[in-house]
Order: C-alpha cells, then structure tokens, then sequence
RNA sequence: GGGCAGGCGCCAAAGUAGGAGAGUUGGGGCGGACUGUAAAUCCGUUGGCUAAGCCUUAGGGGGUUCGAUUCCCUCCCUGCCCA
C-alpha cells in the first residue's frame, strides 16, 4: 500500500490524498459504505460502483467469522471474490462488537470472549486469532483488535482499557508479521488510538502505536454518545500525532457535518451505517437538508428527491413513490434510498477533495453544513 | 320466512359468570430516533374539551341495577345453516 498526499486547504488541516492498494486506487477524504456481513445492504456491486461511485468498502471480522464462517469465505476465494467486489474492502476487527454487544461479552487479558448473538456458542477473540480471520478473510486493510470504549468512560477504566488496546497493538503487529496473504495480494494493518475524551491517555496511544509503525491510524471510541464539540476536539488533537504521510481514519463517523468537520482537522477516512441504515429508516440525506421520506407531506410531492443528486434514484424516481414505496414496505424502496444516500455521502467527500484542491474547502464547509442539516419537514411546517 | 352465532376506538379481534377503565392485543394513520450494523429496526402518539381534571363513548332505542361493554326487551345490521 502505498499513500501520497496531494494537496493540502490552506487554511485548517484538511488534506487529499491517494491510496494505492492491490485492488485499485482510494482517493481521500473518503467515506467507505459498511458491508457488515459482506453486503452493503440493499445494493448491488453495480449500485456501488456506477449508482454510488464507492472506491472501498468495510466489512466485519466478528460478523463474517460467526456467519458463513472461515471456511465458507476462504473455498470462496476470499471476501473479494466470495461477494463480487473487486476493489478495496477494509474489515473492522471485533473490537466495536465489544463495545457493541457488551452483554454477551467478557473481556480477558488476552482477548475477549463473545457468546453468539446467533446461536449462544462461545468464541474466543485475541489479537493473533483476528489477524488470522483477516487473512482468510483477505481485506486490503485489516484492522487491529482493540476495545471501543464506551461513553461516558471513567477516567480510571479510560486508562486501563487503552493499556490494553496498546498491548494488544503489539500481539496484532506480531501476528501480522508472522502470517502472509491467502490470496495473492497484499494486506495492509491499522492501528486503532484509544483513549476516551481524555487527552493525556489519546497522546500516549498515538505514540505507543506509532514505534509499531502501522500502516495507517485509526481514531477510534468515538461518536459513542459524547457532545460532538467533544469529538471534534479530541479529532484535532489526535490528528496532530498522526504522521502526515499516514492515513488517518475516523472510526464509525458520522453525520455529513460530522465528517466535513474531522476532514477539516485532517481526517481522511470514514465509515458509518447512518447512511445505509437511516435510508432502510425512510431518513435521507439530501443537499436542502433531511427528508424523512415516510412523512405524510410527501404524498404529492412529484418532484425529485434532491434537484441537485445524480444518482439512479434522483434521476429516476419522484418523492410521492418514494414515500409510497416505504408506506406500503416495498424492498425497492430500500435500494432506492440506500443508493441515494451513499450516493450522497461519496458526492460530499468527492465535492471535498476538489475544495480542498481549490483550496477552498473552509467557506465551503460552513455554508454546506448549514444547508444540509437542517430538517426540511420541521423548517417547511413552519 | 325460520334457526344459530355475532356487532367494542380508523380496521381486525380479545375480554368481561355486572364493579379498576377512553379501556387489552395486533394492524393502519401520524411523528421521532438511529454514528467502526444483533437494526427493512426501535420508540412515542392516535375521541373531545375551558386539560394534574372534566365530558362523550362499546350497532340504535328502551329497561333492570347503587353501578351495564357485560343482564333483559325491541329494532337494525353481518355471517353460517335450513326452507
């Protein structure tokens, strides 16, 4: 893997870049559609590729693991070929599930031990055993096995856990290098910084993690609940200890403003399930704001979803069928959406590149924000 | 024409051997939430009003009773069976 920057706002700390990986080329800031179980859900590969525009997708070790199972994906040929996907697929490792599915869970010294949301069976996790699963699994980019702190978090257990994230980096680091690729193309690892809101504990994980000289860093434990002033500030700071010739991706965010904002302190990756999950919810992302879809005063409303989207749906489709689609529970009306608000996010992150380019992503940024997330039902009912 | 079984909120049903009550369950309607996905999920709300209370309400009308959605009479309607 290889990551150039190529171009840098003037002002703040965003940045663009290129990452060049066996399966093709990511462009950052990018946002990465989760595919939890090897599917991003409701859309096709050709949906992803000509509808959205995704250059990389998330899938899950935890999720893969339980359901089909190592040995199903690995006489597949691996993820990539398993689900038709060809260009870059990052798994996350488990470590969210422990935050995630904390009732089925008990954490040990040396890993962590689930019980099934599937079936009760037990399952033990470490950080060796994750490595493993990521080479069957064969994502461009593995991430470490770490734990996602809660929020709030004492500052007592803040400290504990991100020691335990930081030891476990190193088993990570160990089993990464002591395996090889399943499939013929390279595998890349991340490291994942801990630390809660608190500063002193985000420093020291930056710095722990950066002796083992990962191939990009994640910021993780965030958008679990805390003041988004608190993320941002904890974005910024953290961002300052990541080398500038490495990737810097931010766990699990977030809203479109959310991200515009961590890419504005100098984050280039994203992932989250608002997109997907909101659209499966009848909640879209448009560029005059939200659409909650299901509302009733969308009932004539033939007009497009968002005058200003390309995508399939947009061109396609009018907001009145749209609603009636999710009245009436139709699966189209899922692909619909989720194809229009991945589409979304990708535009918003593809618009930031060439700001940032121009070098004029700032201005752009704040008028963007306060037109896209307002609510357009609540501001019309008035 | 006769017999039997029923009619409860927008809809479909439950229940009540008379007594907690605008009142059970599901659906529908309306609104909201969702941030490294146990999520096509979950939550709220859904008679009226001069709103910590009051009023109206269980097919219509009448009756018994301190008290009726529940018992009785009558009419109407629905379903099934017989002519």
């Amino acid at each position: 893997m290889k990551f150039e920057l190529t171009g840098q706002n003037p002002a703040g700390k965003a940045r663009t870049g290129k990452i060049t990986t066996d399966h093709g080329i990511i462009n950052t800031p990018i946002f990465m559609p989760v595919g939890t179980q090897g599917t991003v859900k409701a859309v096709t590969e050709e949906n992803l590729k000509n509808d959205i525009g995704a250059e990389i997708i998330l899938s899950n070790t935890y999720h893969l693991y339980l359901r089909p199972g190592m040995e199903i994906i690995e006489n597949g040929g691996g993820l990539h070929r398993f689900m038709n996907w060809d260009r870059p697929v990052l798994t996350d490792s488990g470590g969210f599930q422990i935050y995630s599915l904390s009732d089925l869970r008990k954490m040990k010294k040396e890993g962590v031990e689930f019980r099934s949301h599937l079936d009760g069976s037990s399952h033990y996790f470490t950080p060796e055993k994750v490595i493993n699963i990521q080479r069957q699994i064969g994502s461009d980019i593995m991430m470490v096995l770490d734990e996602c702190t809660p929020w709030p978090c004492e500052y007592d257990y803040a400290v504990k856990s991100t020691e335990l994230t930081s030891r476990w980096a190193i088993l990570n680091r160990e089993a990464f290098d002591s395996s090889a690729p399943l499939y013929g193309f390279n595998q890349n690892l991340f490291g994942i910084i801990q630390g809660s809101v608190y500063k002193d504990l985000r420093e020291k994980s930056a710095k722990e993690l950066l002796k083992l000289d990962f191939d990009g860093y994640a910021i993780g434990g965030l958008a679990v609940g805390e003041p988004a002033e608190v993320m941002y500030e904890i974005v910024d700071f953290t961002t300052d200890y990541i080398p500038a010739n490495k990737p810097r991706y931010l766990m699990g965010v977030g809203r479109p403003e959310n991200i515009l904002e961590a890419i504005s302190r100098g984050v280039d990756m994203f992932d989250c399930v608002m997109p997907t999950r909101n659209a499966r919810n009848a909640y879209l992302f448009t560029s005059q704001g939200i659409v909650t879809i299901r509302n009733a005063r969308y009932k004539n409303d033939y007009s497009p979803l968002d005058p200003e989207c390309g995508c399939y749906t947009c061109r396609n489709y009018s907001r009145a069928y749209l609603r009636h689609l999710f009245v009436a529970n139709e699966i189209l009306g899922l692909q619909l959406a989720t194809i229009h608000n991945l589409r979304f996010y990708l535009d918003l992150v593809r618009e930031s590149r060439r700001k940032i380019e121009e070098g004029t992503f700032e201005d752009w940024k704040n008028e963007i924000i306060n037109k896209i997330s307002i609510n357009v039902s609540a501001t019309e009912e008035k």
